[in-house]
DNA sequence: AAATTAATGTGTGATATTGACGCAATGTAA
DNA sequence: TTACATTGCGTCAATATCACACATTAATTT
């Protein structure tokens, strides 16, 4: 943390860091990636700073494959956070504090930070959750049972979520989080999620098949306490191109 | 320019500006509100920079009534552009010469610069424009027609749209471009232009009063070559209520 | 091994929305 | 007065949505 802050004045961009909202789909919920930091019993999002010539998008790419292992990761930018108050200018100094130096004025780090929030779709079982240098621990949490969360995280993360599901004909929402295979009660259950509401079953079915958009793989997933469902797979190139001019229909 | 130079590190925060894309809707045409710039063939988005402890939101409000000479303008962030490659060093440069000095290295202008975009609806009518400091002249001009553009103010505008398009149904498009009074066609033309196709009349038409959003006013507003069509308000308070579901349709 | 259970697969009809038109009414211009 | 372009109102078939019923199936229970 000390050589940290010794650095960053010259490697960072002033101001401005960018906050990840990773989520990933997991026995029918929907979760995010979160932090435990150190010294407090507050999680936080994924989060970093941009090298002073580094594209924004690059840089939060970073963030995100240093916390999942993953490469390839589908990212958006939904919003920039831009309240002079939401940074906490006590706890910055209490982290000043803790790397055993004192506060120095106008520090890079002291100053007001803009963020920029990303959200991320990712195949849940293919992340490996690694915690940072200033973090303890990083887990999976599910979407209603979110902890306590420091600065305005908590607002950014339900940021994140009005826009995926302001979003939700318009991503790909389906093939980034689910795996390869996948059923149609699970389809459903993600999009439930996300919509915050329940759908009939078999409307949900028609709906998705008539797009067009699924290739029935005849194969069964069995092992389930009844009857088995089919497995299926997206057809990406029809999913693509439906996307583009949206999958029409109101959920 | 130059005093500006001098004092501009001090008040505002480092490597972060707000761009507004200022539309308006006069005979039948979308438009956007841009600068003229000095010493270059270019048009400009208004733009500014962020205080030190301004709320970013705030800056861009400000920017805008310098702009229109109105308050209480609708305003939507819609995205941030982190691109390092985004900003002409080159041009930045020959600011500073026009300035009557000398390139200072590291000086806080020639930094790499973020952006934050807003876009605005405003009634065109009500508008004054008025050029800045650094520009000669501050005009409508159509997104059909748009002149020559600095840095990456094109695409920004682009994206502007974009979002618009998008928000439709979730944004009081038609009551914040449109004067108070206004006539079924001038609403439908609106949609059109934003949408960038054309409807038919009488779908649109049934369609629009069946939100129960309008209020018919009785009048018919005289003067065209033709059949007078009758005056229509919003109804505010449906209409946002409306707003907030979305209104249902697919255009 | 048969019955039970709780899912899944398939289908159907009422209702609402959409898309593509027809036609009469109206204000200005010829 | 007539011609004409535009507006107001209406129709109808195609499509989509919503709310269900019923048959099928894989594991579990009896």
């Amino acid at each position: 943390m000390s050589e940290f802050l010794d650095t960053a004045a010259e490697r960072y961009h002033p101001g401005l860091s960018v906050d990840c909202v990773i989520f990933g789909f997991h026995e029918n919920e929907l979760k995010v990636l979160l932090l435990k930091m150190k010294h407090t019993a507050k999680w936080a999002l994924p989060g970093g700073f941009v090298e002073k010539q580094e594209h924004m998008d690059k840089a939060a790419i970073r963030v995100l494959e240093k916390r999942t292992g993953l490469a390839d990761i589908f990212l958006q930018q939904f919003h920039t956070f831009g309240d002079p108050a939401r940074h906490d200018h006590e706890m910055d100094l209490e982290l000043f504090k803790q790397s055993g130096r004192d506060p120095v004025k106008d520090h890079w780090f002291l100053q007001r930070f803009i963020t920029v929030g990303y959200y991320a779709l990712i195949e849940f079982s293919k992340a490996n959750p690694r915690p940072d240098d200033i973090s303890e621990a990083c887990e999976w949490k599910s979407i209603d049972q979110l902890p306590a969360m420091i600065l305005d995280h908590r607002k950014i993360l339900e940021k994140a979520l009005d826009t995926l599901r302001f979003q939700i004909n318009y991503q790909p929402i389906g093939h980034k989080l689910l795996p390869v295979k996948f059923t149609m009660p699970e389809l459903q259950k993600l999009y439930e999620t996300i919509l915050g509401k329940e759908l009939d079953r078999r409307n949900f079915q028609r709906k998705m098949l008539a797009y067009g958009i699924l290739k029935d793989l005849g194969e069964r997933r069995k092992g389930g306490a009844h009857k088995a469902p089919y497995l299926y797979s997206f057809d990406v190139k029809k999913y693509n191109a439906a996307l583009k001019i949206g999958l029409k229909g109101s959920w």
